[in-house]
DNA sequence: ATTATCTATAGATCTATAGATAATGC
DNA sequence: ATTATCTATAGATCTATAGATAATGC
C-alpha cells in the first residue's frame, strides 16, 4: 500500500468530519464532493472508494456529527442539568458556528428529504438524545419522553429562527424568549 | 407584445407560485431554475426578462408563501384562536405537503444562507406572523412577542421533526408532543 | 415597432467511473 | 502484488446571456 496500515481508515474518517461541517455550514445540497474532497486534501476520485454515494456519505456524516452532540449532550447534562443545556444550545457562540454545532438545527428540512436510509439514521440518533435529555426533564411529567421531544424541537426552532433574521437584536431577543420557553417546558421553572 | 397585456405579469406571478411551492418541497439549493420553468410552461431563458437571478426569486418566493400564510393564520385565529392554530399547523395534512405549507419549517435552514435581502424580506414577515400569533397568546405574560415567537418555533420544530423521522408512529407521537407543548406555552392549558 | 418568450449556448459545476500511478508489504 | 490515491473524463445539470422569433398594438 501506499501509504501505512489504518491510512485509509484515517482519511475516510477525515472525509466524514469535514463533510459533517460542510454539511451543517452551508447545506447538504449545496455542498459538492469536490469541495469536501479538496478540504480533507484528497481527489475527486479518492472519493467512491471510502463511499458508494454522496448519499452514503451523508448518513455517515449526520451520524457523526450527533454522536459528538450526544457526548456533548452527557458532559453538559452532568455539569449543570438542563438548565446549562439550555444555556450552551441558545448562546451567541452555538448560533454563530453552525458548523460546529447541532446537526438537526442546521439540516433538518434537508434530512426530512433525504431516502429513508439516511432518515433511519436520523432517527435512533435523536431517540438516543431525546433519552438522555429525558432523564432530566419534566420530572413529574407522564410522557417524559414527549416533554424532552417537545424541549428539544423549541430549542432547534428557536436557533434556526435566531440565524436566519437579519436584525441581530431580534436575534437576541428570539434566544432568551426560546430560553425561557425551554425553562418552562423542561420544568426547571414552574 | 406577443400576448396581450398583462400576461407577463401573470407569467411573473405564477413562475413566483410555482417556486414557492419547489423550493418548500425540495428545498432552495436542489431546486434548479430549469425545473421551475418548465412546471411554469416555459422556457429557461424566459427567467431573466422576470427575476435579475435566482436569489431575486428566492426573496420573492418567501415573501409570497409568507404572505399566504398570514392570511391563512388571521382566518384559522379568528375560528378558532391559537388552539386552532396549533391542531392545524400540527396536523398529518401538514406534515405530508410541505410544499403548500409553512415555509419556515420547510427552508429556515437555508433561508439562513441566503443573502441579507432574503433574510430581511423573512424577518418582516415572521415579525408580521409573530404580531398576529401575540395577538392571542400569553394573555398574562408581560412579553407576548416574545411567547408568540416561542410557540412558532415550537411548532416550526415539532413539524420539522415530525418530517425527518423514518417512523411514522414516532412522527405522530412527536406531533402531539409538540402540540401540548405549544398549548403550555402559548397559556391556552395553565 | 414593441416585447414576451424561445433557441442556442457559454462556462462552471455536479456525481460518478475507468484506468494509471506509486509506495508499501511480501 | 497489492492498494490508496490520482488523473482524466463522461454525461448531466447549473446559472446566466445573446440574439432570433412571432404575435400584438400602433
Amino acid at each position: 500500500m501506499r501509504y501505512g496500515k489504518g491510512h485509509k481508515d484515517a482519511s475516510r474518517q477525515r472525509i466524514i468530519e469535514i463533510a459533517a461541517e460542510r454539511f451543517r455550514s452551508d447545506g447538504i445540497a449545496a455542498t459538492g464532493l469536490a469541495r469536501v474532497m479538496s478540504d480533507a486534501g484528497l481527489t475527486n476520485g479518492a472519493f467512491y472508494p471510502h463511499f458508494k454515494s454522496k448519499a452514503a456519505l451523508i448518513g455517515e456524516s449526520v451520524a457523526s456529527a450527533m454522536e459528538q452532540q450526544s457526548s456533548q449532550l452527557e458532559e453538559v447534562l452532568a455539569a449543570g442539568g438542563v438548565e446549562a443545556v439550555i444555556a450552551a444550545y441558545l448562546s451567541p457562540e452555538h448560533r454563530d458556528h453552525p458548523g460546529m454545532g447541532c446537526a438537526s438545527a442546521a439540516l433538518l428540512p434537508e434530512v426530512g428529504r433525504e431516502g429513508v436510509d439516511t432518515r433511519q439514521v436520523y432517527t435512533e440518533h435523536l431517540l438516543a438524545l431525546v433519552r438522555q435529555l429525558a432523564a432530566h426533564v419534566g420530572t413529574e411529567a407522564v410522557d417524559r419522553e414527549g416533554v424532552a421531544l417537545a424541549t428539544f424541537a423549541t430549542l432547534m426552532g428557536t436557533l434556526q429562527m435566531a440565524r436566519a433574521v437579519s436584525d441581530p437584536h431580534l436575534s437576541d431577543r428570539i434566544l432568551k424568549a426560546g430560553a425561557d420557553a425551554a425553562r418552562r417546558l423542561s420544568g426547571s421553572v414552574v
